[in-house]
RNA sequence: GCGGGUGUAGCUCAACGGUAGAGCCAUAGCCUUCCAAGCUAUUGACGAGGGUUCGACUCCCUUCACCCGCUCCA
């Protein structure tokens, strides 16, 4: 399937429009439309349900090591700035950054080392993206290249120290990039700013700066004791909130896949440590499962776990689950979900403050006055156990999915095409989207065959009956041929015929998507008849 | 952020330094008894802003957006 194929559907269809798109557009920000809104919301319901409301807490479910309970939360966006401090957002989503004029290249400017070589008085800062006894031989090649020196003179090369952070010098014309040939290539570093700032309140000035949330998951953990204080909940248990957020992506990019503003599934799963790698095992197969149930089956998903030096300082195990997207190269998978083991990271964040590996311990981040520099709540965010009358700081699982990616990563999957006979019976392409019924944004449609002998009265009974408990859509125009197809290119996955034989005895023609299939219920089975089969 | 490409009707695509055309779709009507039929009519566009010119969709500049590659991906 062509990407731009579906980009054309979506948008002609109605399931998704450049956002302010009559004023040109906005890079990183899309709009769902009329049927978009749809599928979006059965994405989101469906895992509302699956995760959240249906979870029945009386009964161990199949690969969990215990029975728990699930609870929701709906937090603000914008929320007190310590939290994004303490989080470790803060300091991670304000890099500087520097460009490269000869290479093209672009580094992190804290992440840029090297040292000053000297040789027949002229004096450079040789700089290399490596580290270590590896960045010393690298730097030492370099500066022998660019003096153009042979290794044998290397003692014509006066080294001025050891390897040091490109943002110890002064003057960059003096830097020799790390892909560059000449001196001087760098540009001056600046700020990137991942997180959207605003103000709040209506005089506010550059101290009443404050963000908007770059993911769902800390309004849960700064909500944790009032959740425990006011539901009864006991661990383990998890926090469930569907959101937006919002990050100022670099290169916003393949349609709504690196959205600047997008919507997140998040949830915070809250047990004791011991049982927590259990846990993790359980959410990480369980979320794979679930999209494989609503459709995505196949190669083009699969379930990643990270390679341990790709793991987060703090978590002792994450994994991804990733979909082939179209956009893609052959073999490259996008992430639609992480699932990640935290540890007790952002719990102990929000009560000491923010944290810092040393060795293997997590400590409390200090500045050079040997106070903490992001101060935590200062409250108690650990649990008692009144059973087994301990207190411990709970471990979190992370299962945290991209709405917006998902959607996406459905509507790719849906796409089909394939060659049905017209009514001369010449094959013709057909257009159609195989959602899962659960996710179809129309769940059926209802024809009369004809707009006449009666047909359209009986067929709008029907339609009104189906319309208080799903999606349906009414349309007695033209051929019927056309409806079918028109419903096809939505993902529609039934469509109700009236035709001659309903006035003789009843019944009507259910057609079937993906098989073409008709075959006749009685007029008042329609609805249970739809409900049964929408459940499969 | 860099390099390359693209931007004309809802979609696909024309044309021209001098009145922007077509097909599909859509809408209305006729016809039509199961998979995009036919006939008639109708709506509808030069991404935005400057400049050159008597006159710019066309040439130039800027900008915005999308696509491809690089970079980035917290």
């Amino acid at each position: 399937m062509q990407m731009d194929q579906l980009v054309a559907l979506c948008k002609r269809r109605g399931f998704l429009f450049q956002s302010s798109e009559i004023y040109g557009g906005l890079q990183g920000f899309w709009d769902y439309g009329p049927l978009g809104v749809e599928l979006k919301r059965n994405v989101r319901e469906a895992w509302w349900r699956d995760m959240v409301t249906s979870q029945d807490e009386l009964e161990v479910p199949p690969g969990a090591p215990s029975t728990y309970e699930m609870t929701g939360l709906d937090c603000t966006i914008i929320m007190h700035p310590q939290v994004w401090k303490c989080s470790g957002h803060y300091d991670l989503f304000h890099d500087y950054m520097v460009d490269c004029r000869e290479s093209k290249r672009r580094y992190r400017y804290d992440q840029i080392q090297g040292r000053w070589a000297e040789s027949d008085g002229k004096r450079v800062f040789v700089a290399t993206n490596v580290s270590g006894d590896e960045g010393l031989e690298e730097t030492q090649r370099k500066a022998l290249k660019f003096f153009n020196l042979r290794a044998k003179n290397a003692d014509r090369l006066q080294w001025g120290g050891p390897l040091v952070c490109l943002t110890t010098v002064e003057n960059l014309a003096e830097v020799l990039g790390p892909d560059a040939k000449e001196p001087g290539t760098l540009t001056e570093p600046r700020e990137f700013n991942l997180m959207f700032k605003t103000i709040v309140g209506a005089l506010g000035g550059e101290e009443d700066t404050a963000f908007l949330r770059p993911e769902t998951a800390q309004g849960i953990f700064v909500n944790f004791k009032n959740v425990l204080d006011s539901t009864r909940v006991r661990v383990p248990f998890g926090i469930a909130q569907i959101g937006k957020s919002f990050r100022n992506e670099i290169t916003p990019r393949n349609f709504t896949f690196r959205s600047r503003e997008f919507e997140q599934m998040e949830i915070e799963f809250f047990c004791r440590p011991e049982t927590s790698p259990d846990w993790y095992k359980y959410w990480r197969d369980r979320r794979f499962q679930w999209y494989i149930d609503l459709g995505l089956a196949g190669d083009r998903l699969r379930l990643r776990d990270h390679d341990p030096d790709e793991l987060s300082h703090y978590s002792c195990g994450t994994a991804d689950i990733e979909y082939a997207f179209p956009f893609l190269a052959d073999g490259e998978f996008g992430e639609l979900e992480g699932v990640a083991h935290r540890g007790d990271f952002d719990l102990r964040s929000h009560m000491e403050g923010k944290l810092v590996r040393q060795g293997d311990q997590l400590v409390v981040e200090e500045n050079e006055h040997g106070q903490p520099r992001h101060r935590g709540s200062g409250k108690d965010l650990s649990y008692y156990d009144d059973q087994t009358k301990e207190r411990f700081v709970p471990h979190v699982i992370e299962p945290s999915a991209g709405a917006d990616r998902a959607t996406l990563a459905f509507l790719c999957e849906a796409y089909n095409e394939d060659e049905v006979p017209d009514e001369k019976g010449k094959l013709t392409k057909r257009v159609f989207m195989k959602f899962h019924p659960r996710l179809a944004p129309i769940k059926a449609a209802v024809f009369p065959l004809v707009k006449k002998d009666g047909m359209p009265e009986v067929a709008k009974e029907i339609y009104r009956t189906l319309k208080p408990h799903l999606t349906a859509f009414y349309d007695e125009k033209g051929a019927v041929g056309r409806r079918y197809r028109r419903q096809d290119e939505v993902g529609t996955p039934f469509c109700i015929t009236v035709d001659g034989q309903t006035m003789q005895d009843g019944t009507v023609t259910i057609r079937d998507r993906d098989t073409l299939e008709q075959w006749r219920v009685s007029k008042e089975d329609c609805l249970s008849e739809l409900q049964q089969r929408l459940k499969a």
